[in-house]
RNA sequence: GGCCCAGUGGCUCAGUUGGUUAGAGCGCCGCCCUGUCACGGCGGAGGUCGAGGGUUCGAGUCCCUUCUGGGUCGCCA
């Protein structure tokens, strides 16, 4: 029966003990971990948050009744225990903090009984997501997960103490507020005392932040709650936490700057890594060329080579096909990976269609100097060779080209790359390579839309030096925005806003606004911008992604404390779920009763 | 919305070309045990194989549908 703990304090967390506290009396409080019963001496290990630490039941000592109470003890009871610390008298437990010392009981109690629970707890669960996430309160208490929340709130703690250090203020942003256009579907909040109309949840504190320097705040930060109602990945949660920053009176290198001293601070205090700065830049269109992707991992190196002008005018038509409709012929070379079995090309094949290539061609360069390849007799030995070259290749290299428009060369390529380097096992978890991506395009035309979309957002400084073309070929004007890239991750992103109001016009012109539908979505910025706007920009952080990087784990739900799954539902409460039609009500809300519906209002 | 992977006692898994009462380890329950720390010893309970349908003399195993979880493409200013 659960006992209360009247008249106990705990004195100690369970690592909070040590060789020096021997002889004396402690109070310690938590879970049983594990017991082990050898008849009439009974050794219990005790978790909390802090780590384990080994008590002992000796009948003299704690007397009968309390012995009596320890034999019924089971795993994730919560005891109380008053006892002795001594050193061991056996031998030492090297895989504990705690290992050389232990508790000698002599008053135990029982706060709270367990049932069994239904999956160990224990680190490196091995136990499937869905069984532990329903339960996620008994996942939590392992200790993986409780160090790398720990680190979470050691990491933004370390945020806080930079940022009031270097004079940015805190200062919070609605949750409710305006459901903006362009970007991420929004989650939506209805109404009550506005039949009809609906608040939308946060996907960043943008605007707000950007009237705040026009409020003269200067420098703000906040590490703020964001919502994207947007499919889920590994790295992609529903709902996450943004260390999101402004600046007023800046421009690019301004912020570069202190944010490369609020990493290296960072890493440094969290995890122990030394960031050299300064942190190497790239601009958007090298990282393409070069890696693919506008998130390079540059820990290793299998970079793209464009092969489009060695292989104009010869005989393969896949090659050449691409050439004259604008796209490019690129490669990238595996070094040593000639004797790749066909198995295995035809699974890269594959993975390449997965991501737009309508196929791969490859060449292997053997030992003996010869070549087998896909396409090797639709090209004359001279031209084969000047594409080897022009690869680098040397014997035992298996080279692979894509052939399309540049985006889907990219994107195969780029992806390619990074599969062959978790294959090849070219990626070390230990380094921490990071990048800043710049000089990203300002728009990008969407097929969907039949519009120029903003690739950042549709606040973004161009860069001057481009934009007297934004009539003529606006997809060639750059922006002013920037991404910090950590291990191919990106981690971070903003840009400088603009701040000008005859730009900003022209460019919601450009993104297919009307003047009038301009004003109705986000006026109230429009006008602010009226009274005094000083040059301001900004980056926002994915904390939890960085949180991840730095802990190692391969999925963000690991370092939120109650992730949603993969349909953004959450298992433990059952989230999203139907409410009454009282509710609806108030909210002038009717649901389409399609059958699908009426089956979940029966089943509730 | 598409594609891929997984679903067998509480947990993690095995289960041969479809063939009698579906196995193991851990956990759980009981008894024994004074120095264990993955304690040990002996005994025991517990699953109809995610669900539904089909093929078959016979299905955990083959087929179809569906549900659940994971990964990914699209999507994510």
């Amino acid at each position: 029966m659960a006992e209360s703990m009247k008249g106990l304090k705990r004195t100690h967390r369970c690592t909070e003990v040590s060789g020096a506290n021997i002889g004396q009396e402690v109070t310690v409080m938590g879970w049983v971990q594990r017991r082990r019963n050898l008849g009439s001496l009974i050794f219990i290990d005790l978790r909390d948050r802090s780590g384990l630490l080994q008590i002992v039941f000796d009948e003299p000592k704690v007397g009968a009744e309390g012995f009596a109470k320890a034999e019924t003890l089971r795993n994730e009871f919560v005891i109380a225990v008053t006892g002795t610390i001594e050193k061991r008298s056996a031998a030492v437990n090297e895989n504990l903090k705690t290992g050389d010392i232990e508790v000698i009981a002599e008053d135990v109690r029982i706060l709270s009984e367990s049932e069994t629970p239904p999956f160990p707890i224990e680190e490196n669960s091995q136990t499937k997501e869905d069984v532990r996430l329903r339960y996620r309160y008994l996942d939590l208490r392992r200790p993986d997960l409780q160090r790398n929340l720990m680190m979470k709130s050691r990491v933004s703690m370390l945020l806080r103490n930079f940022m009031e250090k270097e004079g940015f203020l805190e200062i919070e942003t609605p949750m409710l507020t305006k459901s903006t256009p362009e970007g991420a579907r929004d989650y939506l909040v209805p109404s009550r005392v506005h039949p009809g109309s609906f608040y939308a949840l946060p996907q960043s504190p943008q605007l707000f932040k950007q009237l705040l320097m026009c409020s003269g705040y200067d420098r703000y930060f906040q590490i703020a709650r964001c919502f994207r109602d947007e499919d889920l990945r590994a790295d992609r949660q529903p709902e996450f936490t943004q260390a999101d920053m402004e600046l007023s009176f800046v421009d690019v290198d301004d912020v570069i700057e202190v944010n490369e001293r609020l990493l290296q601070y960072v890493f440094k205090e969290a995890i122990g890594v030394e960031v050299s700065l300064p942190i190497p830049r790239m601009t958007w269109q090298e990282a393409m060329d070069r890696y693919g992707s506008d998130k390079p991992d540059t820990r290793f190196g299998m970079e793209l080579t464009d092969v489009s002008k060695v292989v104009e005018g010869c005989g393969f038509g896949v090659f050449t096909g691409a050439l004259e409709n604008g796209g490019s012929v690129r490669g990238i070379n595996a070094k040593g990976q000639g004797d790749m079995p066909r198995k295995k090309i035809d699974k890269l094949v594959e993975f390449a269609k997965g991501y737009g290539a309508k196929g791969l061609a490859y060449l292997s360069v053997n030992a003996d100097g010869t070549y087998k390849s896909s396409f090797a007799k639709f090209m004359s030995q001279e031209q084969l060779q000047a594409l080897v070259a022009a690869m680098g290749g040397e014997p035992g290299d298996l080279l692979l080209f894509a052939a399309d428009r540049n985006k889907v060369v990219w994107d195969v390529l780029g992806a390619l790359r990074l599969e062959l380097a978790r294959e090849l096992g070219l990626l070390d978890k230990n380094q921490y390579n990071f990048l800043w991506v710049t000089e990203f395009p300002l728009l990008e035309w969407s097929e969907e839309e039949n519009r120029f979309m903003a690739m950042h957002h549709p606040f973004t400084m161009p860069m001057e030096e481009d934009w007297d073309k934004i009539d003529t070929d606006p997809g060639a004007v750059r922006a002013k925005a920037y991404d910090i890239v950590l291990n191919g991750t990106e981690l971070g992103g903003g840009s400088v806003r603009i701040h000008q109001n005859h730009i900003q016009e022209k460019m919601l012109e450009v993104l297919g606004f009307t003047r009038e539908s301009a004003y109705e979505q986000f006026g109230f910025l429009l006008n602010a911008f009226k009274y005094g706007v000083p040059p301001h920009a900004g980056l926002a952080y994915g904390l939890d992604r960085m949180v991840m990087l730095m802990v190692q784990a391969d999925s963000i739900r690991d370092v939120i404390a109650f992730p949603k799954v993969k349909d953004a539902s959450c298992l433990m409460t059952d989230a999203p779920s139907m409410v009454s039609d009282k509710q609806l009500e108030e909210l002038s809300l009717s649901i389409a009763k399609n059958d699908e519906n009426k089956e979940k209002n029966i089943e509730a």
